[in-house]
DNA sequence: CTTGACCTTGACGCAACGTCAACCTCTACC
DNA sequence: GGTAGAGGTTGACGTTGCGTCAAGGTCAAG
């Protein structure tokens, strides 16, 4: 009994370019090819295929079915590899979902505001695990807590005052200002405050505040708040001489 | 202040074969190009590209992001659509996790047996939409009941007998014997006691017997399991025979 | 002038086919 | 025997988002 692509691919639900593209392949060869180049498949090319849908429709990929096919592998080893990797895709879906989640709860409660401050990269919630790395993981949950009692306003205000400090300091450094002058010294002592309000009662010690500066000249995008990695690193001195100055 | 591509690569955290995609597909073009066709990029271009890589991590396609930041398409809009999407993957995959699991169980439990069974394309679990589609939701609960009580000895001989009939009416088929003779007749007999077996203790009707016999015709893959279209045609039209001389 | 580091423009590769395109082949009917 | 029409063949591009060579200019430093 023989059957054109034709036949084969009604009777398995597939389309002939399928057939065509696991021939080329490798990986279901027709059983015969007439003189004309016609394709013909017998039974045990069917019962092949029959096979290979349906590894298929568990979301095996076509090099894993045919090395359970070709008996390299066996169908459950092969399976259970395969449900790893589902439930790692499982996990990815719904970390995406969570963010997405929580991004369109911001857009659409936060107005317009939280949009830019998010957008701009400077999202304060962004920085959950860093903070949590380095501060205890109860840090971010304080820190939430006073960022949303703030209000819209209080966390527009504080979005103007992180803007005039970063402004000016980019503007020192590229006047070529030197780090221990005093101009530059006062708009660190308003980043000092600044910085201070969402620590809660404790405001950070001379080591804590150098630790931020050298989180700014490391990471890139606290680098790229502050007007690059060169700027970045002016501020850090600028924070270590206030720090040894003012927190010692 | 301009950067090269290095520096904005460094600076988000991304490649420069990234940007240079991002600017190949004109999301994402350099604020200046160089007389020796180097990019050059502003801090325009650096915000522009935070946002990118933002909605990138939340999983949405370039294109879509393009519309974002093309202010054609709102945010939250876009990311509603993209939660739809991601919602959908998750089900799909929890979806194939359960088949997988399930296979794993069988391939597992049932030792080799089983799986001969499955991988033949008879899975008797497979038909379960078929099945509570055409004769109401708890059909196949009660038919997967009586599947399992058989046991495995039982199902082997469930299988056994079914290829014997289905092995028998191809070769009928293939010698050209008419579907009323004695002889074809009395495999029907044999396939409609078969199929009987599933049914609990309610024998199917004559008019449930041929709406199956039609199935065969119309599935290909219940077509295939009796070899091929016109066998099942011809498998058809012996059970309605058989389905007017003894059901009637 | 040479050496690196960095830049450029192609172009292939990946997963699994869908979708033309251009061109045979077989069957049926007139 | 001619002509549809259905079905077959082999390319080859498109899809998603870049990674990864390849071959060759550019620039700053020694």
């Amino acid at each position: 009994m023989q059957w054109s692509i034709q036949d084969i691919a009604r009777l398995s639900g597939t389309t002939s370019r399928t057939l065509r593209h696991y021939d080329d392949i490798g990986l279901l060869p027709p059983s015969s090819i007439g003189s004309n180049g016609y394709r013909y498949y017998d039974e045990a090319a069917l019962t092949r295929l029959q096979r290979i849908l349906m590894l298929r429709e568990l979301g095996l990929g076509l090099p894993a079915i045919a090395e359970v096919l070709a008996g390299q592998t066996d169908d459950a080893r092969a399976l259970v590899a395969h449900l790893h990797w589902l439930e790692q895709e499982r996990e990815r879906v719904e970390r995406q979902i969570a963010s997405v989640t929580t991004t369109i709860r911001k857009l659409e409660g936060g107005e317009q505001l939280m949009a830019e401050e998010m957008l701009d990269g400077f999202d304060h919630t962004v920085y959950k695990d860093e903070v949590e790395q380095r501060w205890g993981a109860d840090a971010y949950a304080t820190g939430d807590r006073w960022w949303r009692g703030l209000g819209v306003d209080g966390q527009a205000a504080f979005q103007a005052e992180d803007k005039a400090i970063s402004g000016g300091l980019a503007a020192a450094y590229a006047a070529g200002t030197p780090a221990d002058d005093a101009e530059v010294q006062a708009l660190i002592a308003r980043h000092y405050n600044w910085v201070s309000a969402g620590w809660g009662s404790n405001a950070p010690s001379a080591e804590a505040y150098l630790g931020l500066g050298d989180m700014y000249v490391a990471d890139p995008r606290f680098a790229q708040h502050y007007g690059g990695p060169e700027a970045a690193q002016y501020v850090r001195d600028a924070m270590g001489v206030y720090a040894a100055s003012e927190l010692a």
